[in-house]
DNA sequence: TGTCTGGATGTTTTT
DNA sequence: CATCCAGACA
């Protein structure tokens, strides 16, 4: 027997080598799936089949990567480079790149994150005339993403009765307009969305035999993680490319199925064995992860869930210790109450940051957390919430890599056409897409021949600048790398100069994250590629820009880090932590309010607490608040209806009050009462530093609150062209000053000019009158 | 043409 | 509580 079978259970082996035919295999939670997986592919691979031939989709990046890794561990050879894994939608995108034009799209498509969709949703509700407050992006969004999820186009949308109905209940009739002309636009824009990424690979796949030929040929053994998350257009692709040699192999677990907001359906795993002939299914039910006592409260708490497929998960490990349920005061007291633990646990048990987690529903809920964490110096790592690429510095940097690329991106143009300031202002702007709309042509075009569509003098000179900068930089593409690119726009456009200028402590973080995003397109193009010949391997800016839109926190950040990792339960999927905390349990935020209402909402977020549960390996801590600020306002909960569902012989209640001892155990360190001391004299520190600051603030705005001036009689106000720093001028408000600095642009020109009552002020030179004195 | 400000407004979960 | 956007100014 080959070695590395060998630390294997049957159940597993089994699903290790049975590589031939349709194959799910169910797995509970902690039972070694990902092992299994792994083990799975080193084991095709051993038997000969190529790399090349194997499709394996995971849930994230990092999965894949890790995974990757793995198996050319096991084989000891360079050849799982060459595996096609990762998420349906990188490896799609990474497809698409090679077929897009088939689909009339550029093969330098820009891929759209959900800021974008949003954006271009936000400008044809605009541009069809309709009410902004009725049709809000995110709704649009949502129910547009939920149809193409289920693969309904726009003419299927407008015609079908029931979706009309609904629209129109919801008094929202003219959704599936939205939906076309949001379609039509994403399509003149060479953009998709996230959902595009499965929609077109299914269109391609569907309408053309002969790219569904190639790549039934290509994968001919196909693996999906996480089978119970996939929604109706996955499904479809993996028909029909699974339909050819049928070697599908899915591996997943109905009770974690936490994804259906996104479109995903728990029927596909449910139907799976009547998808395929012969179907085979392995059971993975011995849990290597978490203790019994962990376990059966998991048990019992799925146990309220009907129509599973049925299974009971056991361990062999000991019993270990109660799980802690924790009542505090508020959501500050509940963030003190989980650093103290914190704390306690590192000192008596030896636990390192890394062995933590702290688990919630919402991402809002890490706010407390994060401020006691820090208060108590624990270090710790939050996932998820705004991203690096979503930060406006990085945002703007890209877009002027995605204009480059593809000018069709009307997006990215907008987002940087006056990044900096270079006098294009709104009204501008406006003019180019309406002459863009009006004549069916990209707005990138209309500025390309901006004399022809009448722009006059400064406005037209500005543009002409514009699109020659860009042209300059578009030209670079074929000879010059990601990174020597990307270097040369932030120098050209000068705005990394301007961040760099912002001493500010923001400012500073701003220069950091773009420096940041240079390293991480340097690492980009000095990793080494896929062998894969004719294949889309390269170090192109376009296959930079579409990788790092599919790119998650998750993937981002060091997950084997010595800190406190927080995120929330959805975002923990496929993780464990010896020490677990699972926050706000309570009623109306988990479960959510927004899913109280029918039976499957429910039960999807009991899924949610059994996945939250059973990431917990040796210690599982439940924390609930009486009080907590929801929108800037103090809200009071009710204790979940989870909590009673775990056998109460299993949990050990206390409760964690204001600043009061709490009644965790007796002995030892005495019950974090230190910690209480430790907190309470950095406490008072706060208030302080707060009245300090608003000291200044008010400080700054009395300096703010003009002396009044009289203008000289003789006051004529001089051509600002003719002002020099060091010059001495009047100005007819705020009196007599010295120019500092002149700066800003020719046709927009701002100088700092220091008064002699009123302070240093940026002056607009275009607007203000001001006469030169000496 | 750009900046500042107050008032409205929005919180599930994510590729 | 934060952020975002429409109108007032410079």
């Amino acid at each position: 027997m080959q070695d590395y079978l060998k630390g294997l259970n049957p159940n597993q082996r089994e699903a290790v080598t049975t590589t031939e035919g349709a194959l799910m295999i169910v797995a509970g939670a902690g039972s070694g799936k990902t092992k299994v997986l792994t083990t799975r592919i080193a084991h095709l691979m051993a038997k000969g089949v190529d790399a090349f031939n194997i499709l394996a989709l995971t849930f994230t990046n990092k999965a894949a990567a890790e995974m990757k890794e793995r198996i050319g561990h096991i084989l000891g050879t360079g050849e799982a480079r060459n595996l096609y894994i990762g998420t349906f939608h990188s490896v799609f995108a990474r497809i698409m790149r090679g077929e897009a034009h088939r689909l009339g799209y550029p093969s330098s498509f820009t891929i759209y994150d959900t800021d974008d969709a949003k954006s271009v949703l936000k400008t044809v509700v605009q541009e069809l005339n309709l009410d902004p407050q009725h049709y809000k992006p995110n709704a649009c969004y949502n129910r547009i993403s939920g149809a193409k999820n289920a693969l309904v186009g726009p003419r299927e949308y407008l015609n079908d009765y029931h979706i009309q109905q609904e629209d129109m209940r919801a008094n929202r009739p003219m959704l599936g307009q939205i939906y076309a002309a949001y379609a039509q636009r994403c399509f003149k824009n060479g953009a998709m969305d996230f959902d595009d990424l499965l929609i077109k690979m299914y269109e391609l796949l569907k309408n053309f035999p002969e790219a569904l030929h190639k790549y039934q040929h290509k994968f001919k053994y196909i693996l999906i993680d996480e089978y119970q998350d996939t929604n109706p257009a996955q499904y479809e692709i993996i028909k029909l490319l699974g339909a050819a040699n049928e070697n599908v192999c899915v591996v997943g677990d109905d009770a974690q199925s936490i994804y259906s907001f996104r479109g995903a359906t728990i029927q596909n795993i449910l139907q799976f064995q009547n998808d395929y002939d012969d179907v085979k299914v392995i059971k993975l039910e011995q849990n290597y992860r978490s203790t019994p006592n962990i376990l059966n409260a998991a048990n019992q708490i799925i146990k309220n869930n009907k129509g599973q497929i049925e299974k009971t998960l056991f361990t062999d490990q000991p019993t270990g210790e109660n799980i802690k349920l924790v009542r505090t005061q508020s959501d500050n007291d509940e963030g003190k109450y989980v650093a103290d633990a914190i704390m306690e646990n590192k000192l008596r048990n030896h636990f390192s940051n890394k062995d933590f987690a702290i688990l919630y529903r919402t991402n809002a809920q890490s706010r407390s957390f994060e401020e006691s964490l820090r208060r108590a110096g624990i270090p710790y790592t939050i996932f998820g919430g705004i991203s690096f690429y979503q930060r406006k510095e990085i945002k703007d940097y890209i877009a002027y890599l995605r204009l480059i690329v593809n000018p069709q991106d009307e997006e990215a143009l907008k987002r940087i056409i006056n990044y900096p300031i270079r006098g294009i202002g709104k009204t501008t702007v406006d003019k180019a897409i309406l002459f863009a709309n009006q004549n069916e042509i990209s707005m990138w075009q209309v500025l390309e021949s901006a004399a022809y569509y009448g722009f006059k003098s400064g406005t037209l000179q500005a543009i002409d600048e514009f699109v020659t900068m860009i042209k300059s930089f578009h030209s670079m593409l074929p000879t010059k790398n990601a990174y020597d690119i990307a270097f040369h726009v932030g120098k050209q456009t000068g705005f990394v100069k301007e961040l760099f200028n912002d001493k500010s402590t923001e400012g500073v973080q701003r220069y950091e994250n773009v420096q940041e995003l240079l390293n991480s397109i340097k690492e980009f193009i000095e990793t080494p590629i896929s062998e894969e010949s004719g294949e889309v391997g390269d170090k192109s800016l376009g296959t930079y820009l579409q990788q790092i839109t599919l790119l998650t926190d998750s993937d981002q950040k060091d997950p084997n880090a010595d800190t406190v990792k927080m995120m929330t339960i959805h975002a923990s999927k496929g993780l464990e932590y010896p020490v677990v905390f699972v926050g706000g349990l309570e009623e109306t935020l988990f479960p959510s309010g927004m899913s109280i209402n029918t039976r499957e909402e429910l039960e999807e977020e009991r899924r949610l607490f059994y996945v939250a549960v059973t990431r917990a390996k040796k210690r599982l801590f439940l924390t609930y608040a009486n009080t907590r600020y929801k929108f800037g306002q103090l809200t009071q909960n009710e204790p979940s209806r989870f909590i009673e569902e775990i056998p109460q012989d299993l949990v050990d209640r206390s409760y964690a009050g204001g600043g009061l001892k709490n009644q965790s155990s007796g002995s030892g360190w005495g019950s974090g009462s230190a910690f209480d001391r430790m907190r309470k004299t950095t406490t008072p520190a706060q208030p302080q530093e707060r009245t300090f600051v608003s000291a200044v603030a008010a400080g700054a705005l009395k300096n703010q609150k003009e002396v009044a001036h009289t203008p000289s009689t003789n006051f004529v106000p001089s051509d600002p062209a003719t002002l020099q720093e060091g010059m001495k001028v009047e100005h007819q408000k705020f009196g007599f000053g010295e120019v500092m600095k002149l700066e800003g642009s020719a046709h927009n020109p701002v100088a700092t000019i220091k008064f002699d009552q009123n302070g240093e002020k940026k002056i607009m030179l275009n607007y203000a009158k001001l006469m030169i004195v000496q």
